[in-house]
DNA sequence: TAAAATTAAATTGTATGCAATTTGTTTTCG
DNA sequence: CGAAAACAAATTGCATACAATTTAATTTTA
């Protein structure tokens, strides 16, 4: 580097990239979860749901990086839609359980198509993808590990 | 795959580790920004203006992927903290002109040592990272070539 | 076993982030 | 020229995000 402040030039930082990729790569996907009306993070906690059926607030946050004080709301308002239901474990009251409903699981169905369509909007070749997955996925483990010790 | 819903998988999607790494990033900056009293997105603000001392709220925008809506009020809290100044343009008077103070010059001094502290957070080799870098840009490009037809 | 510690959600407060609209200015063009 | 179109910010409304605190339930431990 030419002098000791290009450190701090947003071209030279790798943050950035990535903050205005994952930003644009949530806008590239709004057109298709306005047709099933669900919002970008409405979609990847929907992802979760279709997995896994029933989980709680807990488990669910820790999938999607995600805490309760964004959670909460979010999985109200899915409820509100009809595709979850929101109620307390029996066996450990502290635990709100997310469970799908049918509802839920039919828009799955509606829901199969937008992988295909994001695919065809992110211009990456097969290896590169696969490259870009496992860099990302580098960092997620280091993040991970400074976060615990 | 195994079955056609394979693709709606959380651990399938390019975007969710994008999104996910984009926070964790952000979650590794916030010790550093704190002791700089600076957000991450007042962050990348002050690193333009340190390059170009000067910019109108569109150029700035595009620059961050931000719109007015964010920018706004976030140039207002950087005026308050004394780092920036907001002036309509005499040439147009529809331009806002924001220029960088003595003091936002000061405090890229106290900056410099935040790239540096990152770098050590993210566990990638200098090769790693640089292809991280340019899988980034060609996705980022391919957004900006999806925006404008 | 009862107080202390831990845990899980919910709540509160602050800061984005963006679509859509409004306001004020400038440019275009009939 | 002067109305219409284009443009730049600001505003409004809604949806995240996340830190910090609170509330309620469970586990630990003295």
């Amino acid at each position: 580097m030419q002098n000791k402040y290009d450190a701090l030039k947003l071209d030279n930082q790798i943050c950035f990239p990535l903050y205005a990729c994952s930003k644009e790569i949530v806008r590239m996907y709004k057109p298709f979860l306005d047709d099933i009306d669900l919002t970008y993070t409405q979609y990847i906690t929907m992802m979760v749901m279709w997995e896994t059926e029933e989980i709680n607030v807990k488990s669910l946050g820790e999938r999607l990086y995600l805490d309760s004080g964004t959670l909460t709301p979010l999985l109200k308002k899915l409820e509100t839609k009809g595709y979850v239901v929101r109620n307390r474990s029996k066996t450990d009251e502290r635990n709100l359980l997310v469970t799908l409903t049918d509802k839920g699981r039919e828009l799955k169905k509606k829901a199969i198509c937008i992988p295909e369509k994001m695919a065809g909007c992110v211009h990456l070749t097969r290896d590169e993808a696969f490259e870009l997955y496992r860099l990302l996925h580098k960092v997620l483990s280091a993040a991970e590990d400074e976060k615990n010790g």
